[in-house]
RNA sequence: GGUUCGGUAGUUCAGUUGGUUAGAAUACCUGCCUGUCACGCAGGGGGUCGCGGGUUCGAGUCCCGUCCGGACCGCCA
């Protein structure tokens, strides 16, 4: 038996029990008469105690001998501490050590297994396994055990049935690039990755599973933000039978059950919802962080009649009310300015106007308005004594996306996007189309398969980026955390939007003639959603990044840094598959 | 595909205008220490300054290239 007990459990009502543990050597403190380790394993640290006059001289030797990360078995008598340490549950007792067994010693590693290591993250992911073991990374891989079981729990007990649907599949056109596989058996053919398993899901519709679920992996050939993984995991949702409002109502019901039951946040009442067009007017942005205010106020109408001739020839001027952001100095506002103008960001300058506490007004544009104009934007722009507006123009879309970032930006830096609070909000009646402004085509903006809102497919023909969709998101402070649509499930219907994505009738059935074959034998209407897992679990947990509730993730360049992958392939795998690499080109 | 920041001891970093033997903290090793728990004290070992080339009397420092890593833009239906 390696152990009677974990690391984390023993009290002081174990008290003279003979008890045996086994873990890791956390750390050790040689005082020479009486030698301290602290044991650690997934439960907690436990006090080793090995003393001159209580312990044998050769069982005090090889306590000397042991090293950080050994893995060590112990058995002794749990005893009360002469001191205690009130800040671990384990402090009151420690164990005196009568056998010892090391089995295994361990090198020294190459940073230290503590909460605030002193490892980069470079030298953490490939030593991932050893970053496991710290508390911060532990905790999040367990955390994400968590929600993973409430949310199969919470849709099992509302009648959903778990379903697992093919990984390898067929590369379609539309949408990310896929991660392909080549097929051995079938030379020169290729599967592909999932992107997501929408056909599949609606295929189990029109096989009668009303209510579907999978906690499932997805793949995307993408390049990689902090945010985003090229394999993530996907809760992928589809019921039948439904419209839009049902979906909402069932999901908002999984989103209130997370939050109460993780977080401890009840949510009173419905979330809040918001039209895709209404957002990005207020917020410059299709997932507005709502923790916060700071809603764009357009002043056009208020900035155009004088003779300022950058709002002037702006389609369009928006600002901001900072608060208490007044107190700036230039130094800082010029800096504001510097932040917009990078070429991520993009803007060409800044207006600001200072709203100060004696009700006056000081702004970079004094040589053009008066003080009645710069109050008349104070009203449109919410602004208070204090506040600072902070002012962009120009093409309307690309001005609402810097303002967006600088909002974003201002409230980081005033600390207003707090990780204990959470603000979700429904964004609803999204575009169907969006314009690829390179190719000039319209693609769909969630995804071929979404229905257009009733009565709108006459506009496809005459005005496709006017059509709205069944398509809405789920937000979650600042974040898309999931996003779905009541979809099509008529052939005809499903055919002309093949037509107006550019596909030819002979292209669409090559791709999904299987789905819309599929419909003719009876298709019951449907619609879905589906959360990203990884940004979900990361944001209910505080945190930014989702890397660290990944076990084991991909770098920035989509490397697995510990196992060195991707990697080449021997010529023996290649002759199997008849694939000849090209790598000059 | 692009922008930007970084690469110096096991690790995290400093290193001024190009100038003596490249430093600190931490980790590690040795010794001491009668209650530690971020133990303490004393001592010690530890460097291809990512790699290649160039400028120079002289390069960690400047220039060019390259590799690696982070953040971001494009991309991600």
């Amino acid at each position: 038996m390696y152990r009677s007990h974990t690391s984390g459990e023993l009290r002081a009502s174990h008290i003279n029990t003979t008890v045996t543990l086994s873990g890791w050597v956390h750390k050790v403190r040689d005082k020479g008469f009486v030698i301290w380790v602290d044991l650690r394993d997934r439960y907690g640290i436990t006090q080793l105690i090995f003393d001159e006059e209580r312990t044998s001289k050769q069982i005090m030797a090889q306590a000397k001998s042991i090293g950080r990360e050994f893995v060590i078995q112990v058995k002794g008598t749990v005893i009360e501490r002469t001191s205690k340490n009130p800040n671990i549950p384990t402090g009151d007792i420690e164990l005196l050590v009568s056998e010892l067994y090391v089995l295994n010693e361990a090198l020294l590693p190459p940073f230290t297994i503590e909460d605030k290591t002193d490892g980069g993250e470079d030298i953490r992911m490939k030593y991932r396994y050893l970053d496991i073991r710290r508390n911060p990374v532990k905790n999040n891989l367990i955390f994400r055990h968590k929600v993973s079981m409430e949310v199969r729990k919470y849709l099992s007990d509302n009648g959903f049935i778990e379903i697992e649907t093919p990984y390898l599949i067929k590369s379609t056109p539309e949408g990310a690039r896929d991660f392909v596989v080549p097929s051995r058996m079938n030379q020169g053919q290729f599967y592909a990755l999932p992107q997501s398993p929408q056909t599949f899901k609606q295929l189990l519709m029109i096989g009668g599973m009303d209510k579907y679920f999978q906690i499932v992996k997805c793949f995307r050939d993408e390049d990689l933000r902090a945010d985003r993984q090229p394999e993530f995991t996907q809760i992928d949702c589809e019921m039948a039978f439904v419209e839009q409002e049902d979906i909402l109502n069932a999901f908002e019901g999984l989103t209130k059950h997370l939050l109460k039951v993780i977080n401890g946040i009840e949510v009173a009442g419905h979330f809040p919802r918001i039209t895709y067009d209404d957002a990005m007017q207020k917020y410059g942005n299709d997932k507005p962080d709502i923790r916060f205010g700071m809603e764009f106020g357009e002043l056009n109408s208020v900035a155009q009649h004088k003779t300022f001739g950058i709002f002037n020839e702006a389609e369009l001027v928006v600002g901001i009310a900072v608060p208490g952001a007044a107190i700036y100095t230039r130094k800082e506002i010029d800096a504001l300015v510097d932040w917009v103008r990078r070429p991520q960001v993009g803007a060409k300058g800044m207006v600001y106007v200072k709203c100060n506490e004696d009700g006056t007004y000081k702004s970079s544009v004094d040589k053009f308005y008066d003080q009645e104009d710069l109050s008349q934007w104070a009203k449109v722009t919410g602004a208070k004594a204090g506040d600072l507006i902070c002012i962009l123009s120009g093409d309307t879309h690309k001005t609402r996306t810097q303002l967006s970032a600088l909002r974003m930006q201002l409230a980081e830096r005033l600390g207003l996007r707090k990780s204990d609070e959470f603000a979700p909000l429904w964004v609803v009646d999204f575009p169907l189309l969006e314009l690829d402004e390179e190719t000039g085509n319209y693609h769909a903006m969630h995804h071929p398969f979404t229905s257009a809102k009733p009565g709108q497919l006459e506009l496809l023909a005459t005005n496709p980026g006017e059509v709205k969709a069944n398509a809405y998101d789920l937000v979650l402070n600042g974040n898309e955390i999931g996003g779905g649509s009541i979809r099509i499930h008529d052939k005809e219907i499903q055919a002309t939007m093949f037509k107006h994505l550019g596909f030819t009738p002979e292209e669409a059935k090559a791709q999904f003639g299987f789905l819309m074959d599929a419909f003719q034998y009876g298709a019951p209407p449907h619609g879905g959603i589906a959360f990203g897992l990884d940004r979900l679990v990361a944001i209910l947990g505080g945190q930014e990044t989702i890397r660290d509730f990944i076990a084991f993730p991909k770098n920035n360049s989509g490397r697995d840094v510990m196992i060195n992958a991707p990697a080449p392939i021997d010529g023996i795998q290649l002759k199997e598959l008849n694939l000849k690499l090209d790598l000059e080109s």
